[in-house]
RNA sequence: GGGUUGGUAGCUCAAUGGUAGAGCAGCGUCCUUUUAAGUCGUUGGUUCCGGGUUCGAAUCCCGGCCAACCCA
């Protein structure tokens, strides 16, 4: 905490004086703290009471009837335009900016001095006034009084370009949160799309469950975890990477429609599409399936789309940047099976018959490069991810996956080498997987046992306790919440619907 | 992990081997309906860090840190 204010003064301007300090915006702001106090008001102990926010006060404004409205309103001074005796500063709040208009003749001459003088951009202050509208339009606060109670001792940036540089935007999320609209406003949606897929799913009689975190085993997923320590009970813990394997346990328990919204963690690499921690809602209905799934992502996305991100154009459209292409959630939602897709990318029919060196040869003509390690489903997904998930732009559904793919889906009852599982894709990315869920406790061990190979540590054996307690029938799916905020917004990167998302320590 | 680009005033950016500048912000004036308000004057730099080359380095070279993008 830097201490006191050095001896100084603001007086002219002098170059030659040492102890000018007016090029220091930080040591010009504790000086005038240092004379707000010294005139016996500490902003920092200073309350107000605000009784309305900017955009709800405005709405009172009558027209025509200047002057007949009283608010009292708080914010952060984010404009600042003097003009001798009258002044118009905007401040914002949750809901955004509201001009405010100081006036000589109105406050005094001594409070005016203090707002021309003691206050900076950046304050917090609370004022109450009369509404009126400006010669331009604009509805204003004529303000009758005016408190600071928050004192900012740095400056903020410019004020046209606002925050800019993505470093400063990532690890001071909060001036870009004041400077920019477009941040405050996408990152405030993904909020409301959270807020709008738990109403949604209540209003279908799901309960919200909330599953631990530190887990001895990390399963349900493929991924690397994290490691982490408890010292009383000496013991490592894994940070969950997935809430799977604990809501079907809730669905034994008799939780029959259940489902979190939860932070997942992934020890692997950080990039455009991907955070070490993420958000994802698992949701499970038991006597439904796969197909049960797809009925409710389509109303949920539908509904997301219609209610909250309401296209002007009245239409359940989203214009995707990547491709130029609108994603209509309102049109039909193919559905595809991942063989046929397969067949269809490498112009092969007989691709699955294909011997093991025959499918490298022709990934790589596409342009793969093929780990030697890999099985040949392993191959053969490399072209599902790489040459045709990013080409399926609109709402799409692949089907009949391989059984390789997941160990906790049931196997299709008429071709038993794929799964009864759909991925909907859109925007050429990944959005929901869901499975008609694995309940058969004998068939769950043994995939889970081909899965582990040599590792059967990793295999939950609580977990399949808990199926030979008998799991109803159920249909589950994952919706990982950024990505699909990212596709909602418009967003480019993982980080911009993230409010803090991972960066190096330092800097 | 590899490649590319970048890091200069509080912020947004110039300066391509020769005295580090501008706009905004700040400071001091003028200005009682402004909208990136205007006006006159003015302060402000560890050029990310550490080495090296050179008479001279923000600039060239080496190493490091951080970020963005691409690739794995």
């Amino acid at each position: 905490m830097p201490s006191g204010v050095p001896p100084a003064t603001l007086a002219g301007s002098m170059s030659e004086n040492p102890q000018d300090i007016s090029h220091d915006q930080h040591a010009v702001r504790r000086q005038k703290l240092a004379e707000l106090r010294a005139a016996g008001a500490d902003p920092f102990r200073a309350n107000v009471a605000p009784t309305h926010f900017s955009a709800d006060a405005k709405k009172l404004y009558v027209d025509g009837a200047d002057y007949s409205v009283t608010v009292t309103v708080a914010g952060r001074l984010v404009t600042f335009r003097v003009q001798g005796g009258s002044s118009f500063v905007k401040v914002q709040d949750q809901q955004g900016p509201i001009q405010l208009y100081f006036r000589r003749d109105v406050l005094g001459e001594e409070r005016y001095n203090v707002f021309k003088k003691q206050l900076d951009l950046g304050d917090i202050i609370g004022v109450t006034g009369a509404l009126f509208k400006t010669k331009t339009g604009e509805i204003t606060v004529r303000v009758d009084a005016f408190t600071l109670v928050s004192k900012a001792l740095r400056p903020l940036p410019e004020k046209f370009h606002g925050l800019t540089d993505p470093e400063a935007i990532y690890r001071q999320r909060y001036l870009d949160l004041i400077m920019n609209a477009e941040s405050r406003a996408r990152l405030m949606l993904r909020s409301r799309v959270v807020s709008h897929i738990r109403n949604f799913l209540e209003a279908r009689s799901f309960i919200e469950a909330e599953t631990p975190v530190l887990e001895n085993t990390a399963g349900g997923a493929a991924a690397r975890p994290f490691v982490t320590h408890h010292n009383a009970l000496n013991a490592d813990f894994f940070l969950r990477i997935a809430t799977e394997l604990r809501l079907k346990r809730l669905l034994v328990g008799g939780y029959d429609r259940v489902f979190e919204i939860g932070r997942i963690f992934r020890n692997e690499g950080v990039s455009r599409r991907h955070n070490p921690e993420f958000t994802m809602l698992e949701v499970y209905q038991a006597y439904s399936d796969y197909r049960g799934m797809m009925t409710l992502i389509r109303d949920l996305l539908t509904s997301l789309v219609r209610d909250v991100i309401k296209p002007a154009d009245g239409s359940l459209k989203i214009k995707h940047a990547a491709s130029g292409q609108d994603i209509d959630f309102g049109g039909e939602w193919r559905e595809v099976r991942y063989k046929d897709l397969i067949k269809e990318a490498t112009g092969d029919a007989e691709w699955f018959s294909r011997i093991k060196a025959e499918k490298i040869a022709k990934a790589e003509s596409l342009g793969l490069s093929v780990h030697p390690g890999w099985e040949e489903f392993e191959i053969t997904n490399e072209i599902f991810s790489k040459k045709i998930e990013p080409t399926l732009i609109q709402p799409t559904f692949v089907t009949h996956l391989p059984k390789e793919l997941c160990p906790l889906a049931k196997l299709n009852a008429e071709d038993p080498s794929v799964l009864d599982v759909f991925e909907l894709t859109i925007g050429g990315m990944e959005v929901a997987p869901a499975y008609s869920e694995q309940n058969d406790p004998d068939v769950q061990r043994a995939m889970f046992e081909t899965q582990a190979g040599e590792e059967k540590q990793n295999i939950d054996y609580d977990f399949l306790l808990a199926l030979e307690h008998g799991m109803p029938p159920a249909g589950g799916m994952g919706v990982g919440i950024d990505r699909l905020c990212i596709l909602l917004t418009g967003a480019e990167s993982i980080r911009d619907v993230i409010l803090f998302p991972q960066l190096r320590p330092g800097a």
